[in-house]
DNA sequence: ATCATTGGTGATCAGGCGATAGACTGACGG
DNA sequence: CCGTCAGTCTATCGCCTGATCACCAATGAT
């Protein structure tokens, strides 16, 4: 791959890139880009952006709408590094620090302005991704995290959780999750240590979960309904 | 042109309602409107909704602007039951008892899909109504809650809790916030029994706070630094 | 040097937008 | 019965939007 370094536009001199190169180049951009205007922001403005002339977006996508087709897969695939499923079943070190450095990585992964926008705006669409997204996160991250859980009390580990279960690891995921909205979207005042954060949800939510394993029956009832 | 006599008016006998009521009733619907819209919808579409024609919209409102501060004002301030405080506060009633009322009416006011959807419209477009919505929450709900439950463990009372400990109860109430979301505006499939999932949760917090603060001495760090 | 290929542009279209102007309708106080 | 005035309409303005087209410019294989 002929790599360039030649610093962007001002000169007549610059190489051309390869279109596949151009065309990642403007899906990033314009994931920016719509990721601060929301999916109304106009082509203009998105061209204006990317230095270039509007009509010329029409040349490297048909349409408004299969842009930004492409910037949601990017945005939704992008960070999947799928090394969390093991990490989170390796029984060899203890759970908790497993949860740290998952929380710890997975937010270092989602908590950007850029990402959490796009998360937003895709979902008050109603997307198709966003539901395949959040049944992902429950299958491949709250499922895990519960049977781990189970483990780590003694509890049998059922093939699947209930759904009770499943909530209450969802009311740890959300939380986390809504610090970086908070900070992120919000722009609020949070906690500036994220470990910390994370450390101490964690250790709340494991230290509680180890107590109503003891003295409380729900957990072991059958599944429960859930409705969509 | 052809004077065209408005088949309209189904019913002539219809009494005139008073400015006030139809300015309130248009507010209304519009909150609907652009709850599923998204405030980029269209003030044709909207008065279509209405039943009416559109510029009439411009003899009860300035601008489209203005009906959507209006929409803003009554969404965030009709569900503010200051009931809340006193209720948190009541140490009449087990802690557990306060913080399940809480929640359960709380959540009551709020999840609905409309609410939740001009709540992130609003949070995207970064306006001051919702700091100010988040910043509500904090002093009035998350301090509370804080401060009752150092009370319930044997903690001594501080006039404002550590960012920590705050970070803590944003933690709970944002996942129980996310349970809202995934329901009413990713509409995937969530645990019917919302009183359960909050209970549930409710529980994991308690005796997650209740154990933390016998073998932690974090609660007891002065406050930490924040950033906005 | 030639010439097809590709990158890029200005002009423009049809349609939608928020907002305004002006005329008609009908309820109501005198 | 008349005059007033709010409620509502049709028609229209200027602007912005996504998309298209014809055309020029740079490239690179021959």
């Amino acid at each position: 791959m002929t790599r360039k370094v030649s610093p962007k536009r001002a000169d007549a001199k610059q190489r051309r890139r390869s279109p596949d190169e151009r065309r990642k180049e403007f899906v990033a951009k314009a994931t920016e880009f719509f990721s601060e205007e929301g999916f109304g922001g106009g082509t203009r403005a998105l061209a204006r952006r990317l230095g270039v002339t509007q009509p010329l977006l029409y040349r490297y996508f048909p349409s408004k709408d299969d842009l930004i087709k492409e910037v949601y897969r990017t945005v939704y695939l992008d960070p999947l590094e799928t090394g969390w499923e093991k990490l989170l079943s390796d029984r060899s070190r203890p759970l908790r620090d497993r949860l740290r450095e998952f929380y710890g990585t997975y937010t270092d992964a989602i908590f950007t302005r850029k990402w959490l926008r796009i998360y937003l705006y895709s979902g008050l669409k109603g997307l198709d991704i966003n539901r395949w997204y959040v049944g992902m996160v429950k299958d491949k991250i709250l499922t895990r995290i519960i049977r781990e859980c189970r483990h780590e009390v003694g509890l049998p580990v059922q093939n699947k959780p209930t759904a009770a279960e499943i909530e209450l690891a969802w009311v740890l995921h959300g939380g986390i999750f809504y610090y970086g909205v908070r900070k992120y979207i919000y722009e609020s005042p949070v906690l500036e240590d994220k470990e910390q954060m994370i450390s101490d949800a964690l250790d709340v939510f494991l230290a509680g979960f180890e107590r109503i394993s003891e003295t409380s029956a729900y957990i072991r009832r059958a599944p429960t309904k859930v409705v969509g």
